[in-house]
DNA sequence: CAATGGAATGACATGGTTGTCATTTATCGC
DNA sequence: GCGATAAATGACAACCATGTCATTCCATTG
């Protein structure tokens, strides 16, 4: 009938309207609408052009009680005990944030936050309310939450969907994400080597963590392309955090001698290091060349600032949320689907931190 | 019937169920579950412990698409543009994220991520579209969004239910939280007077945030308290990013006399000013004292540590979350509801990077 | 003791969509 | 031109909760 735009009282608009509107029942316009196979081009057209006239928005819960697929996702965070932060640093989860919310503003997917406990127990059962209550149709499991033991392949068990990024094992067998974290710190290693460092520290994250392993490997191909002796002496797990980083330093910085170079476990650390260093009078980057690792903003905001390894972060949380969403509609069309697994390269960013050692001839 | 304990196929169990087991009708469980009124106490008892046996999670889709109402509330943030970060600082965020967040779980709502515009109207139309699809009830606005003009009294007239926190304007009917950053500023601005300052600028963060006016008047007020003349010329609308910190500070540090003390809009913008004193060879706190605002992790990280105010940011999100969902919610009973405006204060964190000034005797 | 009214409960419709299956219409081979 | 097959479409139930309104059950009251 009536073809006029109706816009202001739009929040009443069913698929009962369309279908009235376009003179075919609403079991036609919900095929059209959801891309399904035999309906009429003809027919297609006028409910398409019908719909959009009208502004006619799907009713979500309807379509979710219905069908019992979930359009929402969840970003999985480790919950922090009270008053603390996470674990993660800021910046590192909100640029992942960004990241899985682009992709979800544009697929139309609904993006919710839930913190799991520290229990894959009690992070399961967590998670599977939700799924129960059908307010989620999957997850993206984001570091240090993937790191919890068996997280991922109990998710597997459990029938819970989702996509890991970076995640510290790969015994799982959903889609994942990760940085080549390996070649990342060859770089690094070789950029101190190569500017003359010869006794260089590599502080560790977490032992849990993705970069543990494929960090030392990238470190030892360094030190071995360039001939120098691999020294386990000089590998320290740390952590991630401000406080690890300068404690560490400052063990190191106790030694005979001491190292004139630092590989913090992210830029956190390396500005743990960087505070240490201040604290035992000593100028930098003269007297000790320090990297970090992700370049978040801090590492431009240290001084001297940080010379550091960009990971793709926003790109790592979106290609893992393409791979969630993939796996939650098979059929959808959405251009590109990336495959299970996939793996990112890195950039070094050059800052003030790194200089030639002025003290001491380079000897091993 | 059966009173066995139904554990593991637990993800089909609907109102009937409980209804059948515990002998009621489902209206009578749906009555016991919402708190309604007009049921005898036994069943109650009954039905709680049926419902609890049996694991049954309402269904929120169900339940929405039923009552119209959503138990799902949105943190409305800035959308970044491609590539760049969002305005307000990540540790900013993620701390009002942690502050929704723990409201949010612990009264069962769910969180959703929405990243609005810069435009008031299509910001207005991007959350109409959430409500209008009933996936969303309501809306936490956090600083910068709620700076965007006219968007509180917009959503006012359109209906949208939201919080905010600290907004700029107040001209809005929703309630509101926000920090008493005027008594924040006078009590760092009387902090360094009395530590022998009296050339101190003061850095202001946007022209829109409702910080602008309220920390001028307790700069201004601290001063007046002290007998020191205020002068326009050291105060700066700078803005609250690193880079804007720096720019502002070479500017000021190029002056005759210079500053001997900058206030500086936040942590990120101070962390700006010292490396802007240290390009210019200056040892800090001796040269120049600095403070931040906000406390966040870089106020520790940067050498010297900052001195700056702590805001209760998890708090601030809390409150406002539990004004939003009382707005939504007016019946439901969740012990304390906070009153449509509230104010919080703040604390002063004292670190290295205020001392007294090395050069020149204190003259105004 | 019948009438009254409120407490306690249930039957059924409703919300907007998708799934199932039946039905109508067009297409094809011979 | 006819049946067989496929394409196109629609009627109706189902999803799971809540809202409306009717009904039953008691305790009071006159």
């Amino acid at each position: 009938m009536s073809n006029t735009l109706q816009i202001s009282p739009a929040s009443a608009i069913t698929i009962h309207d369309v279908a009235r509107v376009a003179g075919v029942s609403i079991k036609t316009v919900s095929r059209v609408l959801r891309d399904e196979p035999y309906v009429a081009d003809a027919t297609r057209a006028t409910v398409h052009r019908v719909a959009q006239q009208l502004g006619y928005v799907p009713h979500p819960s309807a379509r979710n009680l219905a069908s019992s697929v979930s359009n929402v996702i969840a970003l999985v965070t480790l919950a922090a005990a009270r008053g603390t932060h996470s674990q993660a640093g800021h910046e590192y989860l909100m640029g992942l944030q960004m990241g899985v919310l682009s992709v979800c503003q544009a697929l139309d997917f609904g993006l919710m936050l839930v913190a799991i406990p520290r229990q894959t127990e009690a992070a399961i059962q967590e998670m599977q309310h939700r799924v129960k209550a059908r307010q989620v149709g999957g997850f993206i499991i984001a570091p240090p939450a993937c790191d919890l033991p068996c997280l991922l392949s109990t998710m597997d068990a459990a029938g819970l969907r989702y996509a890991a990024i970076s995640p510290s094992s790969l015994e799982c067998s959903g889609p994942w994400v990760a940085a080549n974290e390996s070649d990342a710190v060859r770089r690094l290693t070789l950029h101190l080597v190569d500017a003359g460092h010869r006794r260089i520290a590599l502080l560790l994250g977490d032992p849990g963590s993705r970069g543990a392993v494929e960090r030392l490997a990238g470190y030892r191909d360094a030190l071995t392309e360039r001939g120098i002796a691999y020294q386990p002496a000089w590998v320290e797990q740390a952590g991630f955090a401000f406080d690890r980083g300068r404690e560490a330093a400052h063990r190191l910085l106790k030694r005979t001698p001491q190292p004139t170079a630092i590989l913090a476990a992210n830029d956190d650390c390396a500005a743990g290091v960087i505070a240490a260093a201040h604290e035992r009078g000593m100028t930098l980057p003269d007297d000790l060349s320090v990297t970090g690792y992700d370049d978040v903003d801090l590492a431009r905001k240290v001084w001297p600032g940080l010379t550091t390894v960009r990971q793709p972060l926003e790109e790592l949380a979106a290609v893992a949320t393409r791979q969630l969403i993939a796996l939650m509609q098979p059929n959808r069309r959405t251009g590109d689907t990336p495959p299970m697994h996939v793996t990112l390269q890195t950039d070094l960013v050059l800052r003030g931190s790194v200089s030639a050692p002025a003290s001491g001839l380079p000897q091993a």
